[in-house]
DNA sequence: CAAATAGTGTCTGTAAGACAGTATGCC
DNA sequence: GGCATACTGTCTTACAGACACTATTTG
């Protein structure tokens, strides 16, 4: 009896979301805690079936708005990978996920999901040290470093943010990101720099101390030449 | 009757290799003939459908074994992207497909594949004009832009090689690839002096014309740093 | 005033790109 | 020698990173 059958395999397909954002500095997923088997009161990456006529994406959309309320076409929605080992989900037919990026900036709270599940911001490094249901530790993993890569080339940082922000939030995207610290001045001399990448509002934001941080709000540009770099650390 | 039912649907899934080559300096693509339809008689990328026990992974190794007679331990085996539109496969139950990048050096030939279909090396560009079925088009335009980010940050390239090769070899991958023109002697330099991307071997090889190469073999390095950068043109 | 954060100026090392010039093969 | 290809040297410009310094706010 072969363990490999030569019939081909009829499956579940799902659609995960991972969907990042930063509260306070830190780098936040949202997580919902699951209601029902397998892996019932475990934290798992929003996600749900992939139903006939939609495609992948059709369903990614869909399920940011159920458990976001956001609509997709606000922000960027883009593929990770795919995880199809198959021991990764217990059940029967066999369930194999495509993993989708969302990066969104601090929202007002996943308001009480009208799936009914409990969901939340956590921070990664909490999410990371708990452990998630199914594979969803390694989606995560993924998912961040594809994050990473894109901030590297892409203006895709200014997503994180609100409206308008300050060159210091937009470091702190980085900074959580990449889990490293940058140069003040330098980030903010490369950023103001590049073409297209943040746009002056003129207006101003005063924190607690020091001199009001000037707003910005983001540029035209899609991809930011030259890249900004973290390469010397190359991890992954 | 709402288009998108609100049941699960259950989906057969293919793996698709995009298996790349350089030949006489042109970029190649592995396409099979399709013997059965849909698309009969079109031209497609090798490929298969998932079985039970394994992994996608597995497929595609699998497929590559089939098709080629190359290991897939032996060559860089990774995922695309997964394509899933409702109308993208006519059959029925419907069929959702992920993509896998391969690269392989210059082959022998696809010893007369074994699952008796046609299987034979196409310049990209020759398929690009004819054109292929299914989605196929759209796949084989986003694994050449995968295969061009890849050679930018990592030593792949040396992958499209054999054994050993000069650098007038690995350049016109390069240029294969990117479709740009780079410049000799500075690729030259920057080759070399990177760390661990090419080891020289000692030998040289003679050209009908002009002073013969000195031969290089893969060096141990994996991520290439400084990367390549050829942003400068940003395309993908 | 001190403290704190925002932002600018300047210097240094490294790398990219252009391209002149040298080396070494075949006819 | 002529020609073609491989390779080296050198110059210019651009950018990353370090860090001193200035600017503007609160207390």
């Amino acid at each position: 009896m072969p363990r490999v059958s030569r019939a081909r395999q009829q499956v579940a397909v799902t659609a995960d979301l991972v969907i990042l954002t930063i509260r306070s500095g830190e780098l936040c997923v949202l997580l919902v805690e699951r209601g029902v088997p397998p892996f019932a009161g475990r934290l798992a990456l929003p996600g749900g079936f992939l139903r006939g006529g939609e495609s992948l994406e059709e369903t990614a959309a869909r399920e940011l708005r159920e458990e976001t309320g956001i609509a997709a076409d606000e922000l960027h929605l883009e593929q990770v990978g795919t995880y199809s080992a198959p021991d990764r989900d217990p059940r029967d037919p066999r369930v194999i996920t495509c993993a989708f990026l969302a990066i969104a900036p601090d929202l007002p709270l996943p308001a009480a999901g009208s799936d009914a599940r409990a969901a939340s911001w956590t921070p990664v490094a909490e999410a990371r040290e708990t452990g998630l249901a199914f594979d969803h530790d390694a989606i995560l993993r993924d998912a961040v470093r594809a994050a990473g890569r894109k901030l590297q080339f892409t203006t895709i940082a200014t997503a994180f943010c609100g409206a308008e922000f300050t060159i210091g939030d937009l470091r702190a995207v980085y900074e959580a990101v990449w889990e490293v610290e940058l140069d003040k001045p330098n980030f903010h001399r490369k950023v103001t720099d590049a073409d297209g990448f943040v746009i002056p509002t003129g207006g101003r934001r005063s924190s607690a101390n020091g001199r009001p941080a000037a707003l910005y709000r983001a540029g035209p540009a899609e991809s930011l030449v030259p890249p900004m770099m973290w390469s010397r650390n190359a991890r992954s």
